[in-house]
DNA sequence: TACGGTTATGTTCTTTGGAACATATCGAGG
DNA sequence: CCTCGATATGTTCCAAAGAACATAACCGTA
């Protein structure tokens, strides 16, 4: 088996990517899901984004979204201290992360077929580029 | 009847949107999808661009995208005539696109609970804006 | 009480996707 | 043979998103 880098993925990989349109204002998709899975492994907003390579003002601004279109806050953020502060996911946080995740699973397999049919249709290009 | 674009919704409505991720430059999503469905319908890329308030060059752009990356062309185009030309979907240009729109309907019922249960958790923001 | 790492927020710069605009070409029909 | 509506493609402009940069405030701990 080709020792696979998960970053690069070939066409025999399709990946499907799902946002949920809540309203017009109001969407979830990979980043917000991702970014929220960091903050609960690394316990900061800072951290998080570092680790997504993404600033940590936009970290922030995506965290301050997501508490205001929910009816609670999913990420509950703390100021100074010994380690100058941090970030947890709450219970409510966890259980979107959660959900979204299970989602991603449930539609990955209701679509395999599909998306297999898809991939058949596809044209190889693995010339380099 | 109201053209209903898939941009806006009320928020009792989630609306799920997938974007298949073939390669990292190869990828579709609803907006080529509806694409492929107008230019089935109006058997014209101008016009389908027009009921989508795209652009004619736009809408080009992406019907050689779909060519390029599948084995065969999903859009077949004609210059001149009495019409001045047109395209119409090929074999599988009608097969992408009805895998696709199955896709969604699998990937809608399949996800239905965890949706619900996202909903659940969101703020109701019904205040006019 | 000064330090350090983080949250919080404002301001400016850059990138980029699409719009807008501009031609050129095609070909059946009047 | 000229017109008309569509395809095909280049060029320029613009707005929105994000990056980059800049501060300020917070608070355990050394």
């Amino acid at each position: 088996m080709t020792p696979r880098d998960p970053q690069d993925h070939r066409p025999s990989d399709p990946t499907l990517r799902l946002r949920i349109l809540f309203g017009p204002e109001a969407m979830m998709g990979p980043g917000k899901a991702d970014l929220l899975e960091h903050i609960g492994r690394t316990g900061s907003i800072a951290a998080a984004g570092r680790a997504m390579g993404m600033s940590y003002k936009r970290a922030w601004q995506l965290v301050e979204v997501m508490n205001a279109i929910f009816k609670r806050p999913l990420v509950e953020s703390s100021r100074g201290g010994a380690s100058g502060g941090g970030a947890v996911l709450t219970a409510d946080g966890q259980r979107v992360l959660d959900l979204y995740r299970a989602l991603e699973q449930r539609v990955a397999s209701a679509g395999a077929t599909e998306l297999a049919a898809l991939t058949d249709l596809l044209r190889d290009m693995d010339r380099g580029k």
